[in-house]
RNA sequence: GCGCAUGUGGUGAAAUGGUAGACACGCUAGGUUUAGGUCCUAGUGCUGGUUAACAGCGUGGGGGUUCAAGUCCCUUCAUGCGCACCA
């Protein structure tokens, strides 16, 4: 049984691996410098001199049911990168920790009975002990969860900048904007020179006290700049999940207006809550995207839903005819007000056949009497109707008897109350061109309205003509006038005209619309950062000083947050918080001798903790600012190492892509109003963004539908059948293909992996399997290869009888060096590009080439040591110690190659006739084209191939490739 | 419905328009081991051919550009993801 004690195998690795852990943590091996505060290295406020590079992993969620081997995909990765980058001379800044306030982490805690802060706790710690024995390079010093009272009370000091700044659009012009988030003492100042009027309607209601900011109440001030502030409370049409007991953000609610989490129906309903004035980062949050290196699929997904649209805003004057007016003579009927629509294809107003508003918009209050009824009804009904059943159902609407005015045509236009537009999205209200748009043709039909086309296809409408609109490019149509004249014109010349016609006369405007809503930011739930926020008795809103934070979550009698039945919509949201009366009921000094206030009882949306979560690793312990200056900059500032581009922002963050628009948006609106402020120097949190795949796994279920466990499945194929069978305990099953859990009976743990190979067996596994952006299937009886390869390596070095060193210190014969070279340059682009399984597909090939010999050169062994450090740390320590270095290697030099090495003496080109490979010659790199030429054809197999033949082309492409075109040759008989 | 991505051996996958299948799993044969496993060596896209030489075919299907296409273009099918009354 001595035999290979010293083997490389799951014991020693586990060995090894347990060593070196704890010698990094106690050396601090991946502390990272700052060159500020309370961790500057030994080098002081100069960090070394080093480049910066920050690279990091999505917020991980310590949920309670443990890990599976897909979740450390993306900590490898990064782990496998920061290592590079730090062999590269980089300072590298990697930490990891934990998001844990939010709704998972409350479910858990009801499921289990406990306090959501002991489960939470627990679970963070079982993950902690879970990720330690990955081996990843963190900076240990710099973990924290956004549950700590030291964390909560940065994420209310943002939040309190949120609602102490207003956004002003005038700054931000003259400041091209940037810079445009700006205190709210500056408003304060503008509304008591009168700079600024007042909004309405404190301005011209002389009821409410006058028309200045002096003469307002408190309360009338309060509720002024609540219009303003960036973070503010509102009385508005919120998403309600009576099944969540919780309000939700747009971004939280399904196209099918369900809940993201639980998949509970959400009502629109009217609600006093807290949102974020997000949509005046709209334009900013767009066109920073082009400044970003992110894949593009996700600048897509945030694009579409900001949802920039250009377009014109249009006013149009309605009429309301009695019965004795002549409705086609709009001169004598009388008007009732204005209404104004927004349009991106201002062109096609020649075809506007009717308008169609929304069932709530606020020009039906002008319908006549005989009229409200069948409006009121219909309003009813649209009420009730959910996402689904108005998206899918036929289109509805009802007339409202007003008409409005079409300025070109002069001709009175229909004005219908209809399900089928949106409130909220530009005014509400459009005009409808059946022959331009497919909803409005459809309504048309429906109601027999006229339907007039404006555009044709150069081809003629044909078929289309009555049975669709047509929506594409072409000549402009039936579009004259006695005002104007478009026909003939293309769209966008014609669309041009039209708003200069517009402008001119002044009923229209060309404008930028956005989709994207203001964020909806409280939540009635028991986990989250209360508001720091209170409100005295006159109901004027304080924000709480910062000497008060954190405003800390009290007991309650019970956290479960009150639900309802999913569907009673006339429900209404309680928050857990009020139930602590004492808590809530307070008594505090802000300024002005104590005072009775009344606390705000909502909490924060999971989001806010992850929002800044990044900033916080550059500065663990500040707590003077959110990140001290000289380490922002030094950390985040735009340029701050050779990739960081003119936005700065983080080096690299790894996660998945089901993020796209809800955390990654919100965190950059937060980041560019602490630009705006003052308090980064960056202007975007994140500049590389890279989303891992997923590892995925097959999962068998039986005929019942239930599922068997994966590892026990037996694979019968039978004989002349393509497809695999499955069977389990002798019966049979079938596969999918799918995520990886412990309801599906497929998962594998990582301890499972630690047990049996050991981390870094694992770790090399999972950076093999393919490319980080693919997700790939899960395959247990891989994982061996991966062994293998460091077993052979292992046995390259250490005797495994004896443990002695293997390798001598002499020169390697040329072969050996070339391939060594080769392997080098090779590691070191693939490393660059993110390719660690082509990469690691070369260090085996540098590895089975030196097997091969009889003495292993030193230098080659640890240059492949070296190499091999960042998948596989503990090993490669290891042998980097046996090999005589006191030193850890995480700090050396990636090994350089010489690029003389990189040539081949002899190469093998190919000669290839019409296309097929007739033969191959060994030729100098140097060769020039002429040479090969002439070499190919004095080729006895060239020869033969094209005897007989015309050569009619040669195509030379030394020293790889020549490509001969032959014919037949004509017999001139 | 619209948009994007992906289709390569038995499997995971490689391939700046220039030798398709690197590397690994699995499999086959041989060797070491008094069992199995480990480990070592060789082979392994498919078809034909004697196990050889060699030939033909081959990157979802069809078509095109090119001396040359997995790669570029058109078209079509399948799968996955995203969006979906946004005027």
């Amino acid at each position: 049984m001595d035999e290979f004690r010293y083997r490389y195998n799951a014991k020693l690795a586990n060995d090894i691996e347990r060593k070196w852990q704890e010698k990094w943590l106690r050396d601090g091996t991946f502390h990272a410098a700052n060159p500020a505060g309370d961790l500057v290295g030994a080098d002081g406020e100069h960090a070394g001199d080093k480049q910066p590079f920050f690279v990091m992993d999505m917020f991980p969620y310590p949920s309670g049911a443990g890990l599976h081997v897909g979740h450390p995909l993306g900590y490898i990765a990064t782990d496998v990168i920061g290592r590079f980058q730090r062999m590269q001379g980089k300072n590298v800044l990697h930490a990891l920790g934990y998001d844990a306030f939010g709704l998972p982490a409350e479910q858990y805690a009801m499921q289990t009975g406990e306090h959501p802060r002991d489960t939470t706790e627990s679970n963070i710690k079982t993950m902690r002990e879970q990720l330690k024995r990955l081996g990843l390079a963190h900076d240990e010093r710099r973990s924290f969860a956004t549950i700590d009272p030291s964390y909560v009370k940065w994420t209310q000091w943002i939040f309190l900048q949120l609602f102490n700044s207003y956004y002003d659009e005038t700054y931000a012009k003259e400041n091209g904007d940037i810079g445009s988030a700006r205190p709210i003492s500056e408003l304060v100042e503008k509304y008591e020179s009168s700079t600024l009027t007042l909004p309405e309607p404190y301005a011209s209601d002389n009821n409410l006290g006058g028309k200045t900011w002096q003469n307002l109440t408190a309360k009338e001030q309060s509720d002024v700049l609540m219009l303003s502030r960036l973070a503010y409370i509102s009385e508005s049409p919120v998403n309600w999940a009576p099944g969540l007991g919780t309000v939700l953000a747009n971004e939280e609610v399904t196209a099918d207006g369900l809940s993201e989490r639980g998949s509970f129906p959400v009502f629109k309903k009217e609600l006093r809550q807290w949102s974020m004035r997000i949509t005046e980062y709209a334009k900013r949050l767009t066109d920073g995207l082009d400044t970003i290196d992110w894949p593009e699929k996700i600048k897509t997904m945030q694009r579409n839903w900001i949802g920039e649209s250009l377009g014109t805003s249009i006013k149009f004057c309605v009429l309301a005819p009695y019965e004795y007016d002549d409705p086609n003579d709009a001169n004598t009927v009388p008007q009732v007000g204005e209404i104004e629509v927004y349009t991106t294809r201002a062109d096609t107003l020649f075809g506007a056949t009717f308008f169609a508003v929304a069932p709530d918009h606020e020009i039906l209050t002008n319908v006549q009497d005989g009229r409200r009824q069948s409006i009121a009804d219909y309003q009813a009904q649209a009420g009730k109707k959910s996402a689904v059943e108005k998206m899918q159902g036929e289109k509805t609407g009802v007339f409202s008897g007003l008409y409005a005015l079409n300025p070109v045509t002069d001709m009175m236009l229909p004005i219908y109350a209809a399900d089928y537009v949106l409130s909220d999205y530009g005014t509400g209200a459009i005009m409808a061109v059946p022959g331009g748009d497919q909803r409005d043709f459809d309504f048309a039909k429906k109601y027999d309205i006229d339907i007039i086309y404006t555009v044709s296809p150069a081809e003629g409408l044909g078929e289309i003509e009555g049975n669709a609109a047509y929506t594409g490019d072409g000549v402009v149509i039936n579009s004259k006038s006695e005002h104007l004249d478009l026909n003939g014109l293309d769209v966008e010349t014609a669309k041009n005209k039209m708003n200069e016609w517009l402008t001119s006369r002044q009923i229209g405007e060309v404008q930028t619309n956005y989709r994207l809503r203001d964020w909806l930011f409280s939540r009635q739930r028991y986990w989250g950062e209360p508001f720091p926020i209170v409100y005295d008795d006159e109901g004027v809103v304080h924000a709480l000083p910062e000497t008060l934070l954190p405003v800390e979550l009290p007991d309650v009698p019970d956290y479960k947050p009150r639900t309802f039945d999913s569907d009673d919509a006339d429900s209404a949201p309680e928050t857990p918080l009020s139930r602590n009366k004492e808590w809530l009921e307070t008594d505090l000094d802000l300024g002005d001798g104590v005072k009775h206030y009344r606390r705000d009882a909502n909490t924060m949306p999971n989001w806010a903790g992850s929002c800044w979560y990044y900033l916080r690793y550059l500065d663990p312990n500040e707590t003077e600012h959110v990140v001290d200056p000289k380490n922002d900059e030094y950390w985040l500032s735009p340029f701050h190492n050779e990739t960081a581009g003119e936005a700065g922002g983080v080096d690299l963050y790894v996660g998945g892509q089901e993020h796209a628009v809800l955390h990654l948006l919100y965190a950059r609106f937060w980041h560019m109003v602490l630009y705006d402020l003052g308090h980064v120097k960056s202007k975007e949190p994140f500049h590389k963004l890279f989303n891992q795949g997923y590892i995925e796994a097959y999962a068998y279920k039986d005929a019942r539908g239930a599922y068997v466990p994966a590892d026990e499945i037996m694979v019968v194929n039978v004989l002349g059948q393509r497809e695999n069978r499955y069977s389990w305990n002798d019966v049979e099953v079938f596969e999918e293909y799918g995520k990886m859990g412990k309801s599906l009976k497929n998962a594998v743990t990582p301890d499972e992996m630690y047990e049996q190979y050991g981390a870094d067996t694992f770790r090399l596994y999972e950076m093999s399997m393919g490319p980080l952006d693919i997700s790939r299937p899960w395959n247990t009886r891989s994982v061996i290869g991966a062994e293998r390869f460091l077993q052979r390596l292992w046995r390259n070095v250490i005797d495994e009888n004896t443990g002695e060193l293997l390798v001598k210190d002499t020169e390697p014969d040329a072969e050996t060096l070339k391939a060594m070279h080769k392997t080098i340059h090779y590691v070191t682009v693939e490393m660059r590009e993110m390719r660690p399984n082509t990469a690691i597909a070369k260090l085996i090939g540098l590895n089975n080439h030196i097997t091969k010999l009889d003495v292993i050169p030193k230098k080659v062994a640890e240059n492949l040591v070296l190499m091999l450090s960042p998948f596989a740390p503990h090993i490669s320590e290891e042998l980097w110690s046996r090999l005589g270095h006191e030193k850890s290697l995480a700090h050396e030099n990636f090994p350089t190659y010489d690029a003389k090495y990189l040539v081949e003496d002899e190469i093998e080109s190919v000669v290839q006739i019409n296309g097929k490979i007739r033969a191959k010659l060994s030729v100098s790199p140097n060769i020039t084209d002429d040479e090969l030429e002439k070499k190919a054809f004095e080729s006895t197999k060239v020869q033969e191939q094209i005897d007989g033949f015309e050569v009619v082309k040669v195509i030379v492409r030394a020293p790889k490739i020549i490509s001969i075109v032959v014919k037949e040759k004509v017999q001139d008989w």
